[in-house]
DNA sequence: CCCATCTACGACCACATTGGTCTTGCTTCT
DNA sequence: AGAAGCAAGACCAATGTGGTCGTAGATGGG
């Protein structure tokens, strides 16, 4: 137990050492906004689907309560949640949880994905039209874009550790270079 | 058509007041090294592999010769590149544009991929082990590295514009969510 | 043998984004 | 009426990114 908090003690050095650059990352934010609808999604099964509060779900992950509110809101002008105000108010799935993908919620809260900076919303260049690589970079990043728009809410509330019939169900999915 | 345009001016509209927040982008200088290896595996295929300066290399791109310095001094540190110092010095590739993946090159400049903040260099959540998504998002961590992993230098050069025969060649990617 | 050329490396800086807090106001249930 | 809850904007510290500068060391040519 206590060599299980030696290395804990250990990687939390490491970590601050180096700080871990972080290459083609989500935001904090888009992983709390999952994990808060994961969250709504998993109540909606248990007892009615009664609205959950920020305040809520911000204490069952231990996040900040101000932030996630936020978030929230943001999700909910996405037609993403709906919200009621005033007592015993919160926020709900909007949709079933099966008709949410990941790709649209990390879109609401972190905007337009596009893995180079090359590519914009009307797909022109910004170098000048000198750069040449954004026509395959822009199939990979369509390719990311697929991988995460087939990927649901509900494929995130999974029984096991193991992740099994929910994945095999959405099958393979294949992607062209 | 008109409506088209209006539609397009609308997007140039959004995108100025709102400057393009990039979600899940890879940085300037991973665009700008996919660049120059693109150009060295150009150049050694007309001429005899001689080396290429950074400076010759930045001119021909218009991007800050000192930066693109930098980024070929870490592709080389990576092994990616070899280096000539001296007069008529330079960069060279240290493989064959076929043997060089994306992958590794944004690895080499950007760090470690990692789709999300709750997967850390050991596999652990920061979040207080209280993150429950960490599983289902390793999964398209893993999908978009082999995506990467599949793409060569190689693959960057394609004679026309509509991306042909190479892509085809590395055929479908098969990801199992 | 010396100089022009080129890599190597670290310090430094301006700027944007991110994560997070605070304040204020509005809605709704009891 | 008042507490609970959403909505929204201003604000702030920390960090990452893009980029510059200066210096030191290697190398080939005249």
């Amino acid at each position: 137990m206590a060599l299980v908090h030696a290395f804990q003690a250990y990687f939390r050095i490491l970590e601050q050492a180096r700080p871990l650059k972080p290459m083609l990352r989500l935001t904090k934010k888009a992983d709390y906004g999952l994990m808060a609808l994961k969250y709504l999604a998993e109540q909606s099964l248990v007892r009615a689907p009664a609205a959950q509060s920020a305040k809520d779900i911000a204490e069952a992950y231990h996040i900040p309560p101000q932030l996630l509110a936020k978030i929230l809101q943001t999700l909910t002008r996405a037609g993403i949640l709906v919200s009621h105000a005033g007592a015993n108010g919160g926020y709900a799935l909007a949709r079933g949880a099966s008709e949410i993908s990941a790709f649209e919620v990390i879109r609401a809260i972190d905007g337009p994905l596009f893995i180079t900076s090359c590519i914009t919303i009307h797909g022109t260049c910004d170098l000048h039209g000198t750069c040449t690589i954004k026509e395959p970079l822009r199939k990979v990043n369509d390719s990311i874009k697929e991988l995460l728009s087939a990927i649901t809410i509900a494929d995130l509330i999974e029984p096991g550790e193991s992740t099994p019939a929910a994945a095999l169900a959405g099958g393979l999915v294949s992607i062209a270079l």
